[in-house]
RNA sequence: GGUCCCUUCGUCUAAUGGUUAGGACUCAGCCCUUUCACGGCUGCAAUAGGGGUUCGAAUCCCCUAGGGAUCACCA
């Protein structure tokens, strides 16, 4: 088979990352079949649609990796494509005219509700409109009112519910635009897609949408209904769990392959693999071993699989993402000094943001330190940071020479490491702790060092 | 409330009738060590509850409880 599959966002807002990684399931499943992957704009709620809506989608899916080759299809420019099929409907007697108002409609759905019945209206059932010929109307589908209908989902395996539940959902609204629930059907019909991969929020739809493809003796396609992302308090994940948008967390310093990773393994893996990147998870990936129940979202994993990754990442790319996101501008000998120390720093952080509290100490002239809990230490070791700095500029500067350096001041003081390293190593830094001091030391150069060491507190 | 779905350590999950129920994250402890990390090792911790079926059940069936999704001229 040729496995199509499309990513359907509606551009009302940021890509969130429930959507983000149904594109992700979407985009694996084609890859792994060697099929096509597509992106589709569901763009048929003017009102809510927006220009910026649909950059911020592209933005995040360009980000993880997992946009489309193919030409971007808009809905909307396929209106009139889905109001034919409305009337095609309608002709063909599978669907019918409905003139309720607003009124009389809340009167119907209130006591629908009540008795535990779904939706239709009394028009299904009269034979023509006459006096009402010019009065404003929707198409509502006339679902199949007994029997049964079964989806063998992918995901959630067979299903049956009975017809008579089926609502007759509005296919054309009274201004005539198309409704999601048609327009939907009407694109992944013509774009010939095979698969359709979704959040379980569009499992009920299913069993009201397939009705039209039946209709119409349209090509069933595979379903398959992805559980929903939950946050910590097993609720659909939303704004007050923290951030939702996918890109907030490539602000907050995440790496687009631990995103990818961690998203892909909420719901999915394969016997205790850990870890799945792009070229792995496009083989492995397998939408038969997608669990059904939801997952939820544990940011200390995300962290985790995050700072892994960081660390086996080239020290030029982590080096890029730094100096893009602070908007870093350094001179050679800083920029030396920064990638030579970044493995070492690196392993201190979860999220490469949190970098930004070495600037200070790595990039400022005449650093000293400021915090007012180290000062009197700082000035009663002041003649030991003094001629250490001292022994330091008659120094040959290798590594081993600085260590040799600071031996022999142990040595012939009687002193420790233990002793002198805090001191040191807040005069330098301004902190408690840090990469190897005599790193530090090397990587800042003897005149750096020196000063600092100079310093008078 | 109707309909549909779900339930294995706190979290993500493995185990498709036979395992001391495994791994990962978190947490705790230890080792390494000039600090903080990294790393290594060890530990805590689960089959929602109750009935069946079976020699044997996390796994199959039923009931209960809990959770979720959905019920628009939104998508």
């Amino acid at each position: 088979m040729n496995v199509i599959t499309r990513f359907a966002p509606s551009p009302t807002g940021y890509l969130h990352i429930g959507g983000a990684r149904t594109a992700i399931f979407n985009y694996l499943f084609a890859k792994k079949h060697s099929g096509k992957y597509l992106v589709r704009i569901e763009d048929t709620d003017k009102k809510r649609s927006s220009e910026k809506a649909i950059k911020a989608i592209h933005k995040g899916l360009n980000w993880l990796k997992v946009n489309s080759e193919y030409k971007i299809i808009y809905q909307s420019q396929n209106f009139n494509s889905h109001i034919k099929v409305a009337y095609e409907l309608l002709e063909k007697g599978f669907a019918y005219k409905c003139f309720l108002n607003s009124d009389e409609l809340e009167k119907l759905r209130i006591k629908s509700r009540e008795n535990g019945i779904p939706i239709k209206s009394p028009w299904r059932n009269k034979k023509e409109q006459g006096k009402n010929q010019n009065k404003e109307f929707v198409i509502r589908l006339k679902m199949p009112s007994n029997g049964t209908t079964t989806i063998d989902d992918i995901v959630q395996g067979k299903v049956t519910v009975k017809n008579e539940i089926l609502d007759d959902m509005v296919i054309l609204r009274s201004d005539n635009t198309p409704t999601y629930m048609l327009s939907s059907v009407v694109d992944d019909n013509n774009m010939k897609i095979t698969h359709i991969i979704r959040g379980d929020d569009h499992f009920n739809n299913a069993f009201r949408q397939i009705q039209i493809i039946k209709y119409l003796d349209w090509n069933i396609p595979y379903y398959a209904h992805i559980p929903l992302i939950h946050g910590t308090d097993g609720t659909k994940l939303s704004k007050r769990h923290g951030a939702t948008s996918l890109f907030d967390y490539h602000n907050l310093g995440y790496t687009s392959e631990a995103m990818f990773s961690y998203l892909l393994q909420l719901g999915w893996s394969t016997k205790n693999d850990q870890d799945y990147f792009m070229d792995r998870a496009t083989k492995l990936f397998a939408l038969e071993k997608v669990n059904k129940s939801p997952a939820k979202f544990d940011l200390k994993k995300l962290n985790h699989i995050n700072a892994k990754i960081l660390n086996n990442m080239n020290v030029n790319d982590v080096y890029k993402l730094v100096i893009d996101k602070f908007k870093l501008s350094l001179s050679n000998e800083e920029q030396k000094r920064f990638k030579s120390l970044l493995p070492e720093l690196v392993k201190r952080v979860q999220v490469y943001t949190d970098l930004e509290d070495e600037f200070d100490w790595l990039f400022q002239k005449n650093f000293f330190c400021k915090d007012k809990n180290f000062q009197s230490q700082l000035q009663k070791h002041n003649l030991m940071l003094k001629e250490i700095g001292s022994r330091l500029q008659k120094c040959e500067w290798t590594i081993e020479s600085i260590k040799n350096c600071l031996n022999q001041y142990i040595l012939q003081n009687s002193l420790t490491f233990k002793v002198i390293g805090p001191i040191l190593r807040m005069a330098l830094t301004g902190k408690t702790n840090s990469p190897d001091l005599v790193s530090i030391i090397y990587e800042l150069g003897c005149t750096i060092t020196a000063n600092r060491l100079n310093y008078e507190y």
